[in-house]
RNA sequence: GGGCCCGUGGCUUAGCUUGGUUAAAGCGUUCGGCUGAUAACCGAAAGAUCAUGAGUUCAAAUCUCAUCGGGCCCA
């Protein structure tokens, strides 16, 4: 088989789209078992990207792994539809600058654009992920780009060809029902029932009293008229700016002097409420030119610089508590109505920092985020400066009417006339911009609708009591949190804190595209309620229901239904927010398992066994959404089993960035790697560490495991060709070498099956790799032979049925892991062998192990066979005596296991090349000891005669050296004198017996290197045979032909011919060895062996 | 400011839960060998202060604390 590997692929993906394998797998199934997954919605706003590829990768592995075990599944994709990231590409593609925009230009026509969007590349997505391999109940792509344009004509009737059949409608409706049961396909979280299906969950909310119009701090773009999230901010949205920065004096009203605050945002002086200090850090009173101030002790070199000062008291933060003093603008109409003259007061704040400013921190509630968590805590007022537009709002005085932007210049000069101007100086800082159009971004205080998590009580998750449970959603979702498996195990812990920590969920978003948030307020008594669903939204409609009907639940048609005010029984409207999308995809676990409409259908299959997702981000966002929607509506977890996954980095370690030149586009690594090479790629990687992603490793796969696997695969196709072999029965004998690979085989098969039972694919990449290696190293390379055998005896048959069984199953257990190339390979070996046989590896059934066939202690012995053999060649290696040299023994010392070795003698034997092999437990057998005096110790003790204990050392009996290397002394006689020799003044080395070469690894072996005429000249016929088979190749003969083989050349060689005739005649498949010249139209070609001539030419022996 | 993850030969990683011989593997490098599976294979060599420091212990890559560096998240 070729190793065109996207080549293959795409054969692959036409063959299972024309026999319908995937329906025929479902088919199969149906009534099993359940296994439900629940896919996180991939945005379809963009292609994918081959960070999408990974988790994508873990959930068709587990989708498939089921179904060869025989469950029945869901198999719906999903897509993430609504928000402000279709918005921003839609009017990018429109060539938008603002909300302002979108408003001249209609929202109906906006939604309607962002929903094709939508469809347009959810059939991109789709056909990607076709092209990954995923099996799921896909749309057509063809029909989605169908629906798309058919939004151009949104009264004409269409027909949709669902997954499950044709149905005809408005456009905008079969959208609306897209991914329900009745079509079948992918969800979309833009669908009617997703959109309903939360309001059912907020009404829940609602009912008990957890929702709430409350107010944030958020960055803001005053030119786009649009808060941008923290998110947005941190991924692109930060520049050095120079801005003037300003310290002023806050005159204290009960004491002498003032405290001096330093800011960078001028425009928020406006809006002054409180001065924060941190409690623990030392302050100082000081006098400059005649006037006291307060500051931080550490900040007083950067803030007077060479100006002398004099320090007059000392104290902590904590004692200013509660100091009074007089704001720079308390005069203006909006801060006195709001009372922030009165409130004004130092507040203590842990959030400062020693590093800038004067370590006092004026706050403004209404224009800081910090600000307004610390104003909320306190108690104190909020004063919000700016409209949407970034302009100042009525009661500022002067300032009204005039632009943030503009309001530096009459801002510092009303301080310099009020005298409260300590300095101002430009200050170059990192600040946030918009990362649209390159505004700087301003904090603006915005009301938003907020679901309350519950209280953070101030004790331990573990402590808290059922009753406060009760009222505390954040707690519930604890709950909810700890009955999930969290893979990796410290999931649990960073969703918990999440939970901990969250502030309320904000749930609106002053948008256009997205959830419509069935909040109704009353304008006049600002009572408000929440809808339950459509059905309720109908009865209680007392206007604007005919503007509405037909249409998705989307703006702008929703937004004409009014009700009426239970209060003050004037109407209500909807208030004008989306929602958050997390919503949309938090209830996915309850509107695509049909808690509305079948409840059955529901408990069937929640929770969900299984999700996984990239690790980045879904904590507070997908994790967390499911979590709280399902504890919201049924006090449990949506998920039993949550497998998360690092990020994608490119090869050079650092994030894909277009402009890097690092980024690989999902369709061109497809097409160059190959879709099965990216696989393996995700899941040879542990899923909490980041991925390094790149054609280098990809190649490196490829190599390492790809074409091993396929030429284990090709040299059994050659074999089992040429002799016709196909299963038939149980073959009559097992070599000991079948029954090892088998035995490590069923132990492939159990690890495989525990680890993807424990939703651990990195160790089923480990271990079926560590197979293949064995499979292909030493199985293969030691069978070889029997294979060439032209008979058709028991013990071929029984390797060829050896092979084709590991083969099968090997492909079996790694096809959810790489489906096409298991596929090729069982369609090539398989199908054509086995009549009867599944029509694709998919549709097999999953294989179980025989424990009966896994034999321990043949799997030990054949271990240390290999390693046997191994050292072998290292003792050969070592003299320099080629493989090819035939030697008379090996010897083995290794007396624990000598009885289990001999069974694999014949193994070793051949594999080191040696004629004999002799096993013994004594050392001696191949070393011996060799002491030598120690001239430093034995000259000096001795002197003059030292030189004759040299000479009786050499020639001492054999029981001598065994005293000195047990560690004893011994005794020599010179010259009439006895002289003791302890064993520390003598060096003992372990050297071999003569004639061999010995290395040694917790066991010795030695290979005796005397080399016989025999030998030599055996040794010799190997070369040439080796020769003549290389130039069979050259010459493109088949492996199976006969031959003709002429040689001359050096005498020497030319005897080999004759004494190692059979041997090579043999090898060679030459009918004769003719020595002269040979004839014409032969295959001719000169050898150097031994610096010895030969020349040999072939001649393809024509069949009779 | 807080939480979490990571740091091991030139490169990519394993080992850490449960402390215990000489820290394991692949790639790369060098030398030698083998080969009718050949886009391979086998053997050997060189190459690691296990980020740093302290502690616990008879014994630490492994447990604890601190520091430094990379990353994620929260504030």
């Amino acid at each position: 088989m070729n190793i065109e590997l996207p080549k293959i692929e795409h054969e692959i993906l036409k063959f299972w789209k024309e026999n319908e394998i995937f329906e025929k797998r479902r088919a199969k199934n149906i009534g099993g078992n359940r296994w439900s997954f629940i896919d996180g919605p991939i945005t379809a706003n963009n292609p994918m990207g081959v960070h999408h590829a990974w988790g994508r990768t873990y959930k068709d592995v587990w989708q498939r792994y089921w179904a060869l075990k025989g469950f029945d599944e869901r198999y719906q994709n999903g897509f993430d539809c609504q928000g402000l990231w279709v918005e921003v590409e839609v009017e990018k593609e429109l060539g938008f600058e603002s909300k302002r925009d979108i408003e001249a230009y209609g929202i109906a026509e906006f939604v309607k654009r962002c929903k094709q969007r939508v469809l347009n590349y959810a059939a991109i997505q789709t056909e990607q992920s076709i092209r990954l391999g995923m099996w799921m109940d896909w749309d057509d792509p063809e029909e989605l780009r169908k629906l798309s344009k058919a939004l151009e004509n949104p009264e004409e009737e269409i027909v949709y060809r669902s997954p499950r059949g044709s149905v005809k409608g408005r456009p905008e409706q079969i959208i609306g029902r897209l991914g329900s049961f009745a079509f079948g396909g992918s969800y979309f979280t833009l669908s009617d029932e997703n959109n309903y299906m939360i309001w059912k969950a907020l009404k829940i909310c609602h009912e008990k009293g957890w929702i709430y119009k409350g107010a944030d701090s958020m960055p803001w773009c005053p030119r786009c008229s649009t808060g941008i999230s923290q998110h947005e901010i941190v991924t692109e949205g930060y520049r050095e700016i120079t801005h003037p920065s300003i310290y002023v004096k806050f005159p204290l009203r009960e004491k002498e002097g003032h405290l001096l605050i330093w800011t960078t945002t001028p425009w928020t002086l406006t809006s002054n409420v409180a001065v924060a200090v941190h409690p623990d850090f030392t302050y100082v009173k000081i006098r400059l030119d005649g006037e006291v101030y307060y500051l931080l002790k550490s900040r007083l070199g950067e803030v007077f610089r060479e100006k002398s000062f004099e320090i007059l008291e000392e104290f902590k933060g904590i004692q200013m508590e509660g100091w009074r003093y007089t704001g720079p603008f308390d005069e203006l109409d909006l801060p006195k109505k709001l009372r922030a003259p009165e409130a004004h007061r130092v507040i203590l704040w842990e959030g400062i920092g020693e590093n800038e400013g004067t370590g006092l921190v004026h706050i403004a509630p209404g224009a800081g985020k910090e600000d307004l968590m610390l104003g909320k805590k306190y108690g104190l007022p909020v004063i919000a400066p700016l409209d949407e537009f970034g302009v100042f709002t009525s009661g500022f005085g002067a300032l009204s009417g005039t632009h943030v932007f503009e309001s530096a210049k009459p801002l510092f000069e009303d301080l310099e006339r009020k005298g409260l101007v300590f300095r101002i100086e430009d200050y170059t800082h990192r600040y946030p911009v918009c990362w649209r159009c390159g505004s700087e971004l301003v904090f603006r205080h915005v009301e938003e609708w907020f679901v309350s998590m519950g209280e953070k009580l101030d004790k331990s998750y573990e402590e808290i009591t059922p009753e406060e449970k009760e009222k505390n959603l954040r707690y519930q979702i604890m709950d909810s949190a700890s009955q999930v498996r969290w893979i990796p195990e410290f999931g649990l812990k960073r969703e918990l804190d999440w939970l901990r920590n969250m502030e309320d969920w904000m749930i609106s978003k002053k948008r256009f595209w997205g959830l419509a948030l069935p909040i109704w307020v009353c304008s006049e008594c600002g009572w408000f309620d929440v809808i339950g669903d459509e059905r309720e939204l109908r009865e209680r409609a007392i206007e604007g229901w005919e503007t509405f009907e037909g249409h998705s639940p989307h703006r702008p048609y929703i937004d004409a239904v009014k009700i009426k005010c239970e209060k003050c029984g004037r109407t209500a409207s909807r208030i004008p927010d989306v929602g958050n999308p997390w919503l949309d995809a938090g209830i996915v676990a309850f509107s695509t398992l049909r808690y509305r409409d079948d409840p059955d259908y529901w408990r069937k299959w929640f929770p969900a066994d299984f999700i996984t997702e990239s690790f980045p981000g879904q904590f507070r966002n997908w994790f967390y959404s499911m979590l709280a929607m399902s504890t919201i509506l049924s006090r449990q977890t949506p998920f039993k089993t949550c497998l998360g996954h690092g990020s994608v980095l490119a090869e050079d370690g650092r994030e894909m960035h277009k402009s890097w030149g690092n980024a690989i586009w999902f369709d061109d690594a497809a097409e160059t790697m190959s879709s099965d090479v990216m696989r393996w790629m995700y899941c040879t990687t542990k899923p909490e560490n980041d991925m390094l992603f790149g054609y280098k490793r990809a190649a490196e796969v490829k190599r390492d495991f790809f074409i091993p696997l396929l030429n284990v695969y090709n040299f059994f196709a050659i074999y089992a060709e040429l002799d016709g072999w196909v299963p038939k029965q149980e073959p009559k004998k097992l070599s000991i070498l079948d029954e090892w690979i088998i035995s490590k085989l069923n132990r492939l098969v159990e690890e495989v099956t525990k680890a993807l039972d424990n939703y651990d694919v990195y160790s089923v990449t480990v271990e079926t790799w560590q197979f293949l290696d064995l499979l292909s190293k030493w199985y293969v390379r030691r069978s070889r032979r029997r294979f060439w055998k032209s008979e058709a005896d028991d013990d071929k048959d029984a390797a060829y049925s050896t092979l084709y069984t590991c083969l099968k199953k090997l492909i079996i257990l790694l096809a959810p892991i790489i489906p096409f190339i298991t596929e090729a390979i069982y369609q090539k070996m398989v199908r054509n062998a086995e009549l009867g046989s599944p029509e694709s590896v998919h549709l097999n059934d999953w294989p179980v192990a025989d424990a009966r066939l896994i034999k321990e202690d043949l799997i030990e012995d054949m271990d240390l066979a290999i390693k046997v053999a191994g050292l072998g060649r290292a003792a050969r290696n070592r003299v320099g005596i080629k493989l090819r040299q035939p030697l008379s023994e090996a010897v083995i010392i290794y007396p624990s296991k000598i009885d289990s070795l001999k069974k694999l003698s014949d193994i070793i034997k051949d594999e080191l090349n040696v004629k004999e092999l002799r096993f013994s437990s004594d050392r001696n057998t191949l070393i011996k000891h060799e002491v030598k005096p120690i001239p430093r110790l034995l000259g000096r003790k001795h002197g003059r005669i030292y030189q004759k204990i040299v000479e009786k050392l050499e020639t001492m009996s054999s029981e001598d050296i065994e005293r000195l290397s047990s560690g004893r002394s011994i005794t020599l006689q010179i010259e009439d004198s006895s002289i003791e020799i302890l064993s520390e003044e003598v060096s003992i080395n372990e050297v071999p017996l003569d004639g061999y070469s010995v290395m040694e690894e917790d066991i010795l072996v030695g290979v005796s290197t005397a080399i016989s005429e025999d030998l030599e000249s055996e040794g010799l016929a190997r070369d040439i045979i080796r020769r003549i088979q290389s130039l069979r190749k050259e010459a493109n003969f088949n492996i199976e032909d006969t031959i003709e083989t002429y040689y001359s050349g050096e005498a020497e060689l030319e005897s080999v011919f004759e004494t190692q005739h059979e041997l090579i005649s043999a090898e060679t498949l030459s009918a004769a060895l003719i020595k002269g010249e040979p004839p014409k139209g032969a295959y001719v070609k000169e050898f150097e062996i031994e610096d010895m001539v030969l020349r040999i030419g072939l001649v393809k022996k024509v069949k009779s």
